[in-house]
DNA sequence: TGCAATAGTAAGCCATTACTTACGTAAGCA
DNA sequence: TGCTTACGTAAGTAATGGCTTACTATTGCA
C-alpha cells in the first residue's frame, strides 16, 4: 500500500463514521449481520439511503457483505477498524508526551 | 459523561478528522507545537480558516492551546484521541469474530 | 414466462460546511 | 496613547453531501 492510497483509506474511514446515520448502521452491523431492508426498517430513513451508506461504508473497508438469494447481507469487516487503529496509535505517545509537559508547565494559560 | 454526550463526542471527533485540512493541522501539532500563524503559513488555506479548524478540533477535544502573549500556542489534546479509541475498541472484538466466521464459510460470495 | 421480493442507480433538492474578505479584539512596545 | 502583531469573529459564497422519489437489475418461484 502506498503512503498515498494509505492517507485516502484513513480519511475514507473517518468521513464514514462521521455520519450518525452510518454509524447507527455500523452499530447495528456489530450486532449481527443484516440485510439492507432490515437495517432500513429500524432507521429513520429509506431503503436506497442505507444503500448509499452502505457504500460508503464498503469503501472504507469498514463493512463487507455476501449474497443470499436476491438479499445481500452486511457484516463488519475489521481492515477499515485496523487501519483507524493504525493512525490513532501514531500520534497516542506524542500527544501523551504533549500533554504531560504542558500540564507540568501550568504558568501558561491552559485552555479547552 | 451521559450516554448521549459519549455519542456526541465521537461524532464530532470524527467529524473533525475526517477533513482532510484539519487532520494535516493535527499532524503538524503532533510533531511539535505551534501558533495559528505557523500552521497557516504551511497549509494552502488563509489563517482565519485556520482558526475555525482549531475550534472544530479543540471542541472535539483534539487540541488544546495555551497563550504566550499576543500568540495562541496549539498542541495536540489525548482525550479526543482516547475518546475515538475507546469507541473502535467496543467493536473491534466483534468484527474479528464476524470476519472469523465469514471465511470459515466460503460458500457464500464474498464481496469487497 | 411472468410476478414478487430485494437491492443498487440516477437525478434533483436542500442543509451543511469549508473557504474567502472584512472587521473587531487583545497584547506588547515606542 | 498610538502603532504593530497575532488572532478570533462575521457574513457571504460555492461546493459537498445526505436524503427522497423514480427507475433498473437480479434472484426465486408459481
Amino acid at each position: 500500500m502506498t503512503n498515498a492510497s494509505v492517507g485516502a483509506a484513513v480519511a475514507s474511514a473517518f468521513a464514514a463514521l462521521a455520519d450518525p446515520t452510518r454509524r447507527q448502521i455500523f452499530e447495528r452491523l456489530a450486532q449481527r449481520t443484516r440485510s439492507v431492508g432490515e437495517l432500513a426498517a429500524g432507521l429513520p430513513v429509506t431503503r436506497p439511503a442505507v444503500s448509499q451508506h452502505l457504500r460508503v461504508l464498503a469503501d472504507a473497508g469498514l463493512v463487507a457483505h455476501e449474497r443470499d438469494g436476491a438479499r445481500r447481507v452486511y457484516r463488519i469487516d475489521p481492515r477499515g477498524l485496523e487501519t483507524m487503529r493504525a493512525y490513532l496509535d501514531r500520534f497516542w505517545d506524542r500527544a501523551l508526551a504533549a500533554f504531560k509537559a504542558a500540564v507540568e508547565e501550568p504558568e501558561k494559560g491552559e485552555r479547552r
